[in-house]
DNA sequence: GGGTTAGTGCGACTGGATGTACCAGATACA
DNA sequence: TGTATCTGGTACATCCAGTCGCACTAACCC
């Protein structure tokens, strides 16, 4: 399909192939980051044009490193999880108790969609069942929480089965909040937003415990061995 | 597919002016119809020309009715929120209790999601920030859900302020919870998926109340001042 | 009937965006 | 020097949204 498939990286061969070993990957990662400049400049709707311009490169380019525009979506899609994931990395790591962990998530979460709505609008822009880029960063998110269902599961006495039901919904709740936030920001101050949202996902993930007889303290600690 | 119904027409001087009158509604409601088809069929993605041929009608017609692509969009939102709306009427009345009125609630929306998976898509697909449509229909949902937080607005002793960003939440928590339902079916049955977003939704409404101080009776009749 | 006023059918066109083909130039390697 | 590979850039193909224009039809008014 693309016009010239970039050369089969082998070790033992030409010394004018191996000069350019990697590229492919390190040219793709350039593009991702342009397009992500790009769609924080232009909205949600970038052209490919814009996203060439923004590179630095003409857009017939562009094919040489991506299938199509698909393909790159998938990969912008991708390292904006990534970045994501790093900057929340301190917080989303399960320390502390249930209600740290679940303030330090929402709190990240909040704070990075702020300074990135268009990225934002972005990823959701394209949400349909058959988006892979969509469905890579709703995956992405749902480890992120999978983490403190696996780690509290035996206190909530969740059903396993029920868990990514969850664990999407709260990801809904807290993306659909945010992002009508994000456009009406006149309505609350961040902080009570994500104090909201705390009481909220809380609300839930005690409702659960309670219902399957259990009860869960707030500040009980996390990644301990029980 | 339906036959275009005539309104009721406004008495116009010219008789060959009033012999139209009407028309061009009833001939949009034929193409929003046609458009519902379409997306049923083809998936989230019609182009005008597969909705034009199933309305019946050469392409360049639709821009008689519609200012574009994104007017068609809007009305077919439009469209699909009153259809659901009128589906669900009986159940959205605040009566009965709280949980009634909950479990009512999500329980319509779980079976229209899942009877028009195709159509939830396509209106999901457009959701930016900018689209009208989007727009439209979230707030057409924030609407009916506004009811019930009006109701037990005093009991919960909710901010004001907060209101619209719970029920954007609560929104996003179902839609999402559905759309991953819709397409892991095997995980839950449609029960489960209802009665487990039943249960949250009331853990959270529970929360406010007594992070207010409050108490909530779920079996407190509705629609009537304590 | 003749003229008017609407909507209809249909083909042709514009314009923008994605994606492809091709070729000349540059660079490092053999 | 010759070769393999990436690079720049132009031109082209394709698809889709949206527009224009013209001939046609049907009802209405006189």
């Amino acid at each position: 399909m693309s016009e010239s498939v970039q050369l089969p990286v082998e070790p033992g061969s030409d010394g004018r192939a191996r000069r350019w070993a990697g590229q492919r990957d390190s040219r793709r990662a350039q593009v991702v980051d342009a397009a992500i400049d790009a769609i924080q400049q232009y909205g949600p709707d970038v052209s490919t044009e814009q996203i060439a311009q923004v590179a630095g490169m003409p857009r017939p380019r562009l094919y040489r490193y991506f299938d199509g525009k698909e393909d790159l979506r998938t990969a912008v899609v991708t390292r904006a999880v990534e970045l994501l994931g790093v900057e929340a990395i301190g917080l989303l790591k399960p320390r502390g108790s249930v209600m740290d962990y679940i303030d330090g998530s929402v709190r990240s979460l909040v704070s990075w969609i702020d300074r990135h709505a268009n990225l934002y609008w972005y990823i959701q822009s394209d949400a349909t069942s058959e988006s892979a880029a969509y469905q890579n960063y709703r995956a992405a998110l749902a480890l992120h929480l999978t983490t403190l269902t696996e780690l509290v599961a035996d206190e909530l006495g969740l059903e396993r089965k029920v868990t990514p039901t969850l664990i999407y919904g709260l990801i809904g709740m807290v993306e659909s909040s945010i992002g009508h936030w994000v456009d009406n920001r006149d309505e609350l101050t961040r902080d009570e937003l994500t104090e909201n949202l705390v009481r909220w996902i809380w609300s839930i993930v005690a409702g659960i415990a309670t219902h399957a007889g259990n009860t869960l303290d707030p500040d009980s600690t996390l990644g301990r061995s029980r």
